[in-house]
DNA sequence: TATTGTTATACTCTATAACTATA
DNA sequence: TATAGTTATAGAGTATAACAATA
């Protein structure tokens, strides 16, 4: 995930753009053509996407001020959390749904950046424990403030009420979808 | 965009997998260290991407069983929608928020497939013109029916006040982010 | 001078497959 | 045999910078 736009200059805003806009005009006046097509399911979609596309530009944008990309900061954030005894690579795999190969070279680069250290485990000779250095939870330590901050801000037109709903109808949306896909076979 | 967990196997379902809301009770839990930290506006986000990873994942896979990378897939969709007079690589370059290069790479590879075609302009002959060819027409073709009555069928739990609330709320995110990130300067 | 597209280069994230060391 | 991690290789997607051709 995810290093777009992180400085683009060339072109013009997502959100203001009125092409942006146009093209969505065309999605739905094109789509129907089609029997199937229904405009607030592909419009929902877009929506997704779209949001998505801006907030994480965003953060991606000011974690890489401090040298992180996002999937080396939500490693951190496991790692932090881990409360001292750091993880399994193993376990990093499966919680960040990635490869093992690709873990390996996450960590790699973190290690690198002094953010994390790797050591084997005494136990099981195979394992590889990642733990948190001190570098990295202070990094953390000054992220984090400001990226709740962020985020509070950022949603701040927002009543607590919408938010608890966008929560649930973006839940709903997730199951929906995992259910249906499942009952396809 | 993202050709994540194509054919990931080692890994359980992310929406069922208890280590995926594990770690997101620890999130909160942790979080009540930092003042600005609110639970409902981090899950807000944390749902956002969630609810992304799984429909992209989804929709990626499908997409590379006809060749296509999201990417593509966009550019196509903006071609089969340009009338037959095409589009200039700097226009595709704005609307898809990528770089020039970018945009040759992606071209170049599409040309390759047989997708597009690509033109010097009589008018501008810096200019080039990507047209999409008989087969990319045949390919939407046989693409977007399943595409539209797959979206439709993976939403099929949500009523049409849902998916609208949903949209709506999207949007309030999205404008309340834009808004708020410029006026911070 | 400014713009369009290309080339060259580099980085991140991802995947699979083959390998090793260990269990 | 099975598992944890590594290495090697590949490919998508992104970026910047320098360049040529054209306006």
């Amino acid at each position: 995930m995810k290093n777009k736009k992180i400085n683009s200059i060339e072109h013009a805003d997502v959100m203001t753009d009125p092409r942006r806009k146009y093209y969505w005009d065309r999605v739905k006046y094109e789509g129907r053509r089609y029997p199937k097509f229904h405009w607030p399911t592909v419009e929902m979609f877009l929506n997704v996407v779209l949001a998505y596309d801006i907030l994480t530009t965003h953060f991606a944008r000011r974690m890489a001020k401090y040298g992180l990309s996002i999937s080396a900061f939500n490693i951190l954030m496991i790692l932090s959390r881990s409360e001292g005894k750091g993880c399994k690579q193993r376990d990093l795999s499966s919680l960040m749904l990635v490869s093992r190969a690709n873990v390996t070279g996450l960590i790699d680069s973190l290690v690198r950046q002094g953010f994390v250290t790797r050591t084997a485990s005494q136990k099981d000779r195979r394992v590889c424990i990642a733990k948190i250095t001190k570098a990295g939870d202070d990094l953390l330590e000054q992220l984090l403030p400001w990226h709740y901050e962020e985020m509070s801000r950022v949603a701040a037109d927002m009543s607590l009420q919408e938010k608890e709903n966008l929560s649930r109808l973006l839940t709903r949306l997730r199951i929906s979808f995992v259910k249906r896909l499942e009952s396809e076979e």
